[in-house]
RNA sequence: GCGGGCGUGGUGAAAUUGGUAGACACGCGAGAUUUAGGUUCUCGUGCCGCAAGGCGUGGGGGUUCAAGUCCCUCCGCCCGCACCA
């Protein structure tokens, strides 16, 4: 009886596949394409469980497409620009290109020995000047088109360090290798105006009909459009210019319950009274303390301070609102300006109990008896409401048609007008680091920021740089930096800034499609190629990239590089689950050690201990796979043990595809033997040559029901992305097919139909 | 804090549209094969109960002839929050 052996066939039919190029995928218009996309990895070292599960899946839908006769396009490459390599840099003493391309290396070894069906003709990777030519050539024509502004952000800035932390970096507000406060700063950056484009990209999202409903979801409530009411709060006693505040709000209905007007620490007023008021500037310091995470600015203590400064109530001269300064009002939205009003939100109502400012009694009710509440009674706008505390002369059904009635009344006396107001912001994509796409543009202390000409391009990223300095690189780096002018020839310095990485995979599938064309796009190609038909990646990215993804198509079709019709470059989304499993943990000096997988023995009784000194390890909470928890498995190690097929047929098996799944032992045993178990299937069972013969008895009938079935369920699976309960037909098939022992050529022949079937339907996962 | 998701046996999970809860697998139990262990094969296995029977889809409430599925509410866990990728 003999085995599967993967060490030799997986090798084997992998180099053959490499030899024949048999994934090569060639433009054919007489064939329909199909073109399936996984996200494409950061080479941060190594492979990890999340790409085979994430690789697997594509695969099978590759191969799956390619059996029912599509011209497949299955690419890979390398989202290889970022911190990660410029940390590996200093800490290693290396260039991040250097370790960047080490690690692509091993991570494409990895990748090939799971034996995916990639077109690896078309790799590249993010971090090759010619990618990034072509995207600097993007910039240039979107920078023109105007979809480029230059405007203030704010960063988090390290005083000691003397850089800008990503937010990931500051931890508890101080920056992770400095440990100094971090500070809230405004730097001039460069930003693509996504903003502009916020109605387009929310209304269109009702055609994405193969994206998951979450993530339709998510991205509407990001985009967050609402429609509301500005105005303006006369001043008394502010500095010059600020006669009036202006401030959006979605409830006007709730003006009449208003009790003072706030605004954000970074909002104009609070900056001028900054200058000569030494409480308020202090008080603004400290509320740049808080970095710039709007987690953390929500979560914070809400604080406040009273700048002394009243305002008049737009319907009342006579009635005064103080204005304070509060941590908790976000610069970027609205006006950075509100009016509070108690009665009516919670937050509101905390903060005048906290600093003693009047509530006025709820006016809104439900009923004819509200009476006022502990907590802050919110108008429900689709519900009966009415106004207990009449609002000139108005009267409404429900919360949304107050809302409509004094948007009207504001419009109708002429003091404030309804306005459609967007929560997504424009995309910041300065970065002050030098693994980054170089921004190509120079600045002329006459001409001001001049865009690098395209026969200049690339701006290439210069080798000779160091890392044992704080800072960006590029900033200190005369030779690269020193350009004469395009425009006067005068000495001029180039922009250090380099692109986000969001930037450099939020077009690559679209280069997929040409990999080394001399422009950024080949019309031909993406014409056959675009949009990508199946894409699939993790929920994490349902937001960001996704989004920003969709905008930048838009702006490469209307700069030509892309058609109208690739303005949604991905038809079909699917997001998957993580991986995890279980974490294990030893006490040592009162501090929690972390320990992996391979130091920990489980007895029969589950009970787990420390291999070597035998010490009982405490068995935590199944989580995502991590290197700080340690609960971390090498595909590579289980590739070497049981194979690849093993371990895609467990990451298919079980688990539906868009949950996590737990990594176990028990799983990739019962993985391997099953494999093993439809292997010696072969070999056992008599099975003909395929013939039919005329009569055929109830027990093959029966077979052959099964086998139908199995295809019927298992193409379903494929489909639906419920590979799990394909999985679940083809070992329902497998037993069907163990047990079928009667003798006869009718069930000769339902065999051979059954294991010919079986095998054709594992060989997308297997 | 805000936005989104998830919760079904000991475990991973099935259950077209509101219509027999637990397919399939892991684990476990019993038996067979094997020098022994692993492997392989057969049978059993939601929980309580000797049984009859009862109870069961995170907790509570509701709609319905009928609820895992719909509604309300609470709890727990996970993801995202704009400079991680």
């Amino acid at each position: 009886m003999s085995r599967y052996n993967a060490r030799e066939a997986e090798p084997k039919w992998q180099a053959a596949w490499d030899e024949a190029e048999s994934f090569r995928a060639e433009r054919d218009p007489a064939r329909p394409k199909y073109y399936v996309l996984e996200m494409f990895p950061y080479p941060s070292g190594r492979i990890h469980m999340g790409h085979v599960r994430n690789y697997a899946m594509g695969d099978v839908i590759a191969r799956y497409k390619r059996a029912r006769g599509f011209n497949v396009l299955h690419p890979m490459g390398w989202d290889a620009f970022g911190m990660p390599a410029e940390n590996a840099a200093m800490a290693n003493n290396t260039h991040p290109g250097t370790w960047t391309y080490e690690n692509i290396a091993t991570m494409r070894r990895q990748l090939k020995s799971m034996g995916l069906s990639l077109d690896w003709t078309r790799e590249f990777a993010t971090c090759d000047p010619e990618y990034y030519a072509q995207q600097q050539a993007l910039f240039l024509d979107m920078l023109e088109a105007g979809f480029i502004a230059r405007r203030k952000a704010v960063v988090n800035w390290d005083p000691v360090d003397m850089t800008v932390l990503a937010n990931e970096q500051v931890i508890d507000g101080k920056g992770w290798r400095s440990g100094a406060p971090v500070e809230r700063q405004e730097r001039q950056q460069w930003a693509f105006k996504i903003s502009d484009m916020a109605d387009d990209l929310l209304s269109a999202i009702d055609d994405l009909k193969d994206w998951p409903d979450k993530v339709r979801l998510m991205q509407s409530n990001w985009i967050g459009k609402s429609r509301g009411l500005e105005f303006g709060f006369k001043t008394q006693g502010a500095p010059d210019g600020h006669g009036e505040v202006a401030v959006y709000t979605t409830r006007p209905d709730t003006l009449m319950g208003a009790s003072f007007v706030g605004i954000s620490p970074d909002h104009p007023l609070a900056k001028a009274l900054e200058a000569d008021n030494p409480d308020v500037a202090a008080f603004c310091a400290e509320c740049r303390r808080l970095g710039t995470s709007e987690a953390d600015l929500e979560k914070a203590e809400k604080k406040g301070l009273d700048t002394g400064i009243t305002v008049s109530h737009p319907l009342d001269p006579n009635w005064k609102l103080p204005v304070w300064i509060a941590n908790f009002i976000l610069m970027d939205y609205g006006t950075g300006a509100i009016f509070g009003c108690p009665a009516h939100d919670q937050r509101d109502l905390d903060f005048c109990r906290k600093y003693d400012l009047p509530v006025i009694d709820t006016f809104f009710a439900l009923d004819d008896d509200t009476p006022v509440a502990k907590d802050a009674f919110v108008p429900p706008k689709t519900e009966k409401v009415r106004w207990v505390n009449h609002f000139a002369g108005l009267d409404v059904a429900t919360g949304q048609e107050a809302i409509d009635a004094t948007i009207a009344f504001a419009e109708e006396h002429g003091w404030g007008k309804g306005v459609e107001n967007y929560r997504l912001r424009d995309w910041g994509i300065s970065r002050q680091r030098y693994w980054g796409a170089p921004i190509p543009v120079i600045h002329c202390e006459t001409c001001g920021t001049v865009p690098v000409a395209k026969a200049d391009l690339p701006v290439k990223l210069p080798e000779d740089v160091t890392f044992d300095r704080p800072g960006n690189p590029l900033d200190r780096h005369d030779a690269w930096r020193k350009v004469p002018c395009p425009k006067c020839g005068a000495d001029a310095t180039r922009e250090t800034d380099t692109m986000d990485t969001f930037v450099d995979s939020s077009w690559y599938f679209a280069r997929f499609c040409s990999p080394r064309a001399e422009t950024p796009t080949d019309s031909a190609d993406i014409d056959y190629w675009m949009n990508v038909d199946q894409y699939i990646g993790g929920v994490e990215h349902a937001i960001l990239h996704l989004l920003y993804s969709r905008f930048f198509c838009r702006a490469m079709a209307a700069t030509q590089h892309l058609p109208q019709s690739a303005r949604e470059p991905f038809n079909a989304l699917f997001t998957q689950g993580m991986v995890t499993h279980e974490t294990y943990s030893v006490k040592e000096d009162g501090k929690t050690l972390w320990l992996t997988p391979e130091e920990v023995q489980r007895d029969e009784s589950g009970n787990a201990t420390r291999i070597g000194s035998r010490e009982s390890v405490s068995i935590g909470a199944t989580t995502k796979m991590s290197k700080s928890k340690k609960n971390v498995i090498d595909p590579e190690a289980i590739i070497e043990q049981y194979g690849a097929d093993t371990a895609r047929w467990f990451m298919l098996s079980d688990s539906p595809p868009e949950r996590d799944v737990e990594w176990t032992n028990a799983g990739v045993e019962g993985a391997w033997r099953f494999l093993q178990r439809v292997w010696r299937l072969m070999d056992d069972l008599k099975y003909g040559d395929g013939a039919k013969p005329d009569s055929i008895g109830d027990s093959a009938t029966a077979l052959r029901r099964m086998t139908h079935s199995a295809i019927q369920g298992v193409t379903e699976g494929i489909e639906g992305f419920s590979f799990n309960k394909s999985v679940a037909k083809l070992y329902e098939l497998t037993n069907a097919l163990a047990k079928a022992k009667e003798t006869g050529a009718d069930m000769d022949f339902a065999r051979h139909e059954g294991l010919r079937a079986l095998c054709i339907m594992m060989s997308p996962m297997v």
